[in-house]
RNA sequence: GCCCCCAUCGUCUAGCCUGGUCCAGGACAUAUGGUUCUCAGCCAUAAAACACCGGUUCAAAUCCGGUUGGGGGUACCA
């Protein structure tokens, strides 16, 4: 049975480039009918935060990804100390100061990448032994190299051991991480080696740059799965996006179901070049799955949003919040675009742009106001062809061109210039906030 | 420093394995025009890349070598 896993460590919430690599093992694992192991390398007792494994846990899930079986290092010492001990019964590792080490034969490690091919490392780089494991390093006054800790002097595993033993009790077939792990791979050969173990495939993704090409990192926008999610992206939106980073479905495709991205997923197709986040084409595969995205859904997650930024109660009107998103639904990219443009839809001091108001709202257009002030309140029913009609009435009666009001009374209604179609606005808005706001105008 | 990985438009990529069909295709972003009450969208158009040098070959983005550039590692962190 085919498994691989994804092992974060609890030290940080979900990178954005983690999730990245827990996609690829996912997707791999789906293709092939694999089964997909979380495994939470908690064996740093300072940095894990019991905080931060559950925000894994829980970007994880929002994303989409369940896991088969779940796994903490921190609950697995005995069995690494026990594999420890028989490394020291058959001499092939040493005690050093209460920590156990490694004896590293120098020689040469061929490694297989799925993705790469071979690689070729020599071991004397990190030590030199001899075939009858006498450790040479230092003789000639110039090599400093030391032999791998297995165990640290406090009795708990370092990383590259437990690394090993969990993959082989797990029965991980193959090996899915990042680029950063390709150096460690040798070093978990040799135990592999020592242990007289198999050791699976292997396959080292391309890591995610930033815009500038530099690491990844808080600096450069939102690099936590849940700052994502807390900016109103769609799970499905991001999933898409970085499965683009590194690999692509064929053709001219985009925007791709998870089902057959799955069917077409492949690791010998994952690109061996590292990749920059581009958060413009994130917001638009965003906005292209909000487009696309049952309105009903987007309600039940845009509540939460709407609550906090209190723009309704306990007792919202559901059907006022459907009506509103509906008209914004293709011209937000993200939620927050929705929380900043239809504010007025929500609360009477929303946000005034002083450029449209200046523009549109410096020629005093009182009497005007008033009439259509006056027409809109006797306008029935209030919906979109009926006060398109009343507004066009007024235009004519009153000689004007429609565009000498229509931008005004927009600013008047909304705050600014942009937005969805007056007629749509003023249905949404309502007989009673419409004509207030009319006459509010230039109060 | 040493070890390892990588290299197609500004960005993500297709093509590279199995050289000719590629004066290199798509998407994001950018610019211009059209539609329209504005925006968004949609449509059309434009500008934009095989890092460099050498080799192999009748022929190289594709194969080989080197250079340069970028990235990763070099912990009793993971």
């Amino acid at each position: 049975m085919a498994k691989v896993r994804f092992a974060p460590s609890p030290t940080g919430y979900l990178h954005i480039g983690g999730a990245r690599t827990a996609l690829f093992n996912w997707m791999y694992a789906k293709s092939v009918g694999a089964s997909f192991v979380l495994r939470i390398e908690d064996t740093d007792q300072q940095r894990s935060k019991k905080e931060f494994e559950l925000e894994i846990l829980d970007s994880m899930k929002w994303l989409g990804m369940e896991w088969d079986e779940l796994y903490y290092q921190s609950q697995r010492f005995s069995l690494y100390r026990e594999y420890a001990k028989k490394l020291l019964d058959e001499g092939k590792a040493y005690q050093e100061n209460g920590a156990v080490l490694l004896k590293t034969i120098a020689q040469e490690i061929k490694l297989y990448d799925l993705i790469r091919g071979e690689i070729v490392f020599d071991t004397s780089n990190f030590v030199v032994r001899d075939e009858k494991g006498e450790n040479l390093s230092g003789k000639d006054g110039t090599l400093l190299l030391k032999d791998e800790v297995l165990i640290k002097a406090d009795g708990s595993p370092a990383y590259n051991f437990c690394c090993v033993i969990d993959d082989f009790l797990m029965e991980i077939t193959c090996v899915i991480r990042g680029e950063d792990h390709i150096s460690n791979t040798p070093k978990q050969i040799l135990i592999y080696q020592a242990l007289g173990i198999k050791p699976p495939k292997f396959a080292h993704l391309p890591l995610i740059m930033d815009e500038e090409g530099g690491r990844l990192s808080k600096r450069t926008g939102a690099v936590a799965v849940s700052d994502y999610r807390k900016q109103g992206f769609l799970p499905e939106a991001i999933m898409n996006y970085l499965m683009l980073l590194g690999w692509s479905p064929g053709g001219d495709q985009e925007m791709i179901s998870m089902a057959s991205a799955i069917k077409k997923f492949s690791i010998k197709k994952i690109n061996k070049a590292a990749a920059a986040f581009s958060m413009d084409k994130l917001k638009w595969l965003n906005n292209q799955y909000i487009r696309q995205a049952d309105t009903n859904r987007l309600v039940d997650l845009m509540v939460p949003f709407l609550k906090e930024k209190k723009y309704i109660q306990e007792n919202f009107d559901r059907q006022a919040i459907k009506n509103s998103v509906d008209l914004f639904k293709g011209r937000m990219d993200t939620f927050l675009d929705f929380l900043d443009r239809a504010d007025f839809a929500f609360i009477d001091d929303f946000k005034r742009d002083a450029e449209a108001v200046a523009k549109h709202l410096s020629v005093k257009r009182t009497k005007e106001f008033s009439v259509l002030a006056e027409r809109f309140g006797r306008t029935e029913p209030f919906d979109v062809s009926s006060t398109e009609k009343a507004f066009r009435d007024v235009v004519a009666e009153l000689k004007l061109e429609a565009s000498d009001l229509v931008h005004p009374v927009r600013v008047a209604l909304t705050g600014r210039a942009v937005g969805p179609s007056l007629f749509e606005t003023i249905a949404l808005l309502g007989k009673e906030k419409t004509v207030e706001r009319l006459k509010k105008a230039f109060a």
